[in-house]
DNA sequence: ATATAGTGCTATAATTTGTCAAGCGACCAT
DNA sequence: ATGGTCGCTTGACAAATTATAGCACTATAT
């Protein structure tokens, strides 16, 4: 599309945050490894297609690592590898972000009734 | 849906920078104000409906001001906020992970022949 | 005066992306 | 044997994003 933008590391890992439940994924997994159905109950709300497809690109790109246990019955594990867990300092930086400015503002459309926890 | 997901000021924050060209309309914010078509030029690759659901977003989030110059011809200016102006810090992060941990491997499909720039 | 390019958008339709629900084969607890 | 878990896959559908065009107008060049 845009060829003119030159390459820019910044640019690519931000197309790669960006995706969606990318990021939830990386905080989930950054607690210690979980299986697929762990991962998805962890992360909340995502769908296993969209699940499937964010970790094999995140495994992929070798952000994370899938290792199978046994085949059947299925067993596998997603574990971050050193860069994922590099994200780790990504994620503090949004969480002192969140704390300090992100407060009475509901994220998009769903106002629930906020019930304060911590 | 996952209503038993206590509420989590970084879980809100992702959801709103995982936002298709949300943080990189903010990293181009991040050195000064811009217009509407500016913007986008800057952003590169976002068309304008996408951009103007964006900082309609952002400005309600607080994130970033609006503010028209004239009405006839048409001039605005979209400019951080301090909360905005903060999100630096994230940035600055991705930044550091980026060119630690992302080199060889291309965003997703689109594996241009990368000529290096500056 | 006319052509061209720019401003900040908006409308429409098409494409891409994400979601929901169901199901598979094998195991485990009841 | 009934129901639940595991790691997915498939297919139909909805939502988000996209390209494209256009509006009302100005500024610059011809």
């Amino acid at each position: 599309m845009n060829s003119d933008y030159a390459y820019c590391p910044v640019h690519e890992a931000i197309q790669v945050l960006q995706e969606k439940w990318t990021m939830h994924i990386v905080r989930a997994l950054l607690d210690g490894p979980l299986g697929f159905n762990e991962l998805g109950r962890t992360v909340g709300g995502c769908n296993p297609a969209t699940l499937k497809v964010r970790l094999d690109h995140l495994e992929e790109l070798g952000i994370l690592r899938r290792t199978v246990h046994s085949q059947m019955p299925p067993r596998t594990s997603y574990e971050l590898s050193a860069s994922g867990i590099a994200l780790q300092k990504v994620i503090d930086a949004i969480d002192a972000w969140a704390r300090e400015h992100l407060d009475a503002v509901a994220t998009s459309g769903d106002r629930e009734p906020i019930v304060a926890v911590g």
